[in-house]
RNA sequence: GGAGAGGUGCCAGAGCGGUCGAAUGGGCCGGUCUCGAAAACCGGUGUGGGGGCAACUCCACCGUGGGUUCGAAUCCCACCCUCUCCGCCA
């Protein structure tokens, strides 16, 4: 959510950020019902003023034991117009915040232009793609093999994009979530949380997944929604709170399932456990003093960085584009893990500073001397559990199909050392 | 699911339908005292918005949304949430 205000200020640099954004100069349409807005406010006000005055009049009088009545009838004047100035305000209000809701953050500065992942850029590598004597194989092909993965039983109860892991590769998974879990709150000083992942609309309007996106999300018949992520619920968790400087910055990590209905994506990553109804993600959340958002910012995409480094994936971290970005971000920085049965580079994380674009949403502040200031909320997957499962079974095929344990992953598995 | 109690400021907690944006205590900030600190004492301290260069001023907000009234934190209705007891249950 924009701040009017800075609007208001500044205008041109509104627009020239939605431009960048790809989007239409929005500025003078919420200017002008900012100005009716306020025009009508401030009718509605006085009219307010006009109105407490007398009724306090009234007060005075009655007890003095005098005739309220002309006051009375004055008042009663006044009172025919209250409903309609007062709904001329409230609907321009409902106009100028439904539109605001629908805007996206605008890009930070130093974010590459650009209309697509096209123009995304690398900004580092870590690790060397393995060379394979064979021809290394995809993981679902991997999976079948070993029986371990059955797409057709999770087909037959759920549907497409769902999946049933057993055995060590169920264990593997499990492994991989407690694993990243340990390393964040062990070392990165992250605090496990353990969230609800059934949320109601207000949360979800927090974060800026409504009310634009409703459809990308699965629904109860409660009304509550599932979580596609557990930023939902973590950055939540300064919702309406006036916040000490001293608490900041406040880091948080839940290992929690994600559900997305994929909605947009029909057609995309079909095969596989790329793209599920169902994933299981350690979500890293900060909510940062905005003056250091930027180096919170640097600093948790370290800490997913790390996970694959731990593990041996090789891995590239780029930022994404102003038109590749989502829509409550300023920046964007992905993590990608090499995948050498696709033989390329995806998707295994997403960090992002949304600076106070959620926090405003929420109403997420930090308390400051005049004036309370909006904190920044940053956050990132650290990581995505599916995603790494699949990149650990690529890059660590054999010949024979089996799959060796990464030696970060032993203490977790119980003695396996291969799946096969 | 049944019965009851309750939701007030950073926290705790009071509040005859009119001078209540709200007592009191705590916390926090500033000051006095002190070599310094603690204690004690004094003063200040809600959020959001409109107008104004500013001093300042106006409006709204006491879970949410309606209603009654000249006037609502206080009365009425609905909803949400929390707590206690009973029932059911992983």
């Amino acid at each position: 959510m924009h701040d009017l205000k800075a609007i208001r200020d500044n205008p041109q640099a509104f627009d020239d950020g939605l431009a960048r954004r790809g989007l239409a100069p929005l500025s003078a349409r919420l200017l002008e019902l900012d100005s009716r807005r306020r025009t009508a406010q401030t009718r509605f006000q006085e009219m307010q003023a006009r109105r407490n005055e007398l009724s306090k009049q009234i007060g005075i009088l009655k007890r003095q034991g005098q005739d309220a009545s002309a006051v009375m009838a004055e008042v009663a004047e006044l009172k025919d117009k209250v409903p309609a100035m007062e709904d001329e305000d409230k609907a321009l209000g409902a106009e100028i915040d439904a539109l605001l809701a629908a805007i996206p953050n605008l890009p930070a500065e130093d974010v590459p232009d650009g209309p697509d992942e096209e123009h995304n850029v690398e900004l580092r590598r870590w690790g060397t793609p393995r060379d394979f004597d064979f021809q290394p194989l995809e993981h679902d092909a991997l999976g079948e093999k070993s029986g371990l993965m059955d797409f057709d039983s999770a087909a037959k109860m759920s549907g497409a994009r769902f999946v049933v892991l057993k055995g060590a590769l169920a264990r593997l998974e499990r492994a991989l979530g407690q694993f990243m879990l340990d390393v964040q709150t062990g070392e990165h000083g992250y605090t496990e949380v353990n969230p609800p992942i059934l949320v109601k609309d207000d949360a979800l309007f927090g974060t800026g997944q409504l009310p634009k996106f409703g459809d990308d999300l699965f629904r109860a018949n409660t009304g509550h929604w599932l979580i596609p992520t557990a930023e939902v619920p973590l950055t939540n968790l300064v919702a309406d709170k006036i916040l000490d400087e001293a608490a900041l910055p406040m880091r948080m990590t839940a290992l929690t399932p994600c559900f997305r209905s994929e909605a947009g994506a029909a057609g995309k990553d079909t095969r596989g456990m790329i793209r599920h109804h169902q994933f299981w993600k350690v979500e890293l959340v900060s909510i940062a003093h905005p003056d250091r958002s930027d180096e919170e910012h640097e600093r948790m995409t370290g800490c997913a960085e790390t996970i694959l480094q731990r593990l041996g994936l090789p891995h590239r971290t780029i930022v994404l584009c102003t038109g590749d970005m989502g829509f409550a971000a300023r920046k964007t920085y992905d993590i990608e893990v090499w995948l050498p049965g696709q033989g390329r580079y995806r998707e295994i994380s997403s960090c992002s500073n949304c600076g106070d674009f959620q926090a405003r949403r929420m109403k997420a502040r930090l308390k400051a001397d005049k004036g309370n200031r909006l904190v920044h909320t940053l956050n990132g997957s650290g990581l995505a559990v599916g995603r790494t499962l699949i990149a650990v079974m690529e890059n660590y095929q054999q010949a024979d199909g089996s799959i060796l344990v990464p030696e970060a992953l032993k203490p977790y598995m119980g003695g396996v050392e291969a799946i096969r």
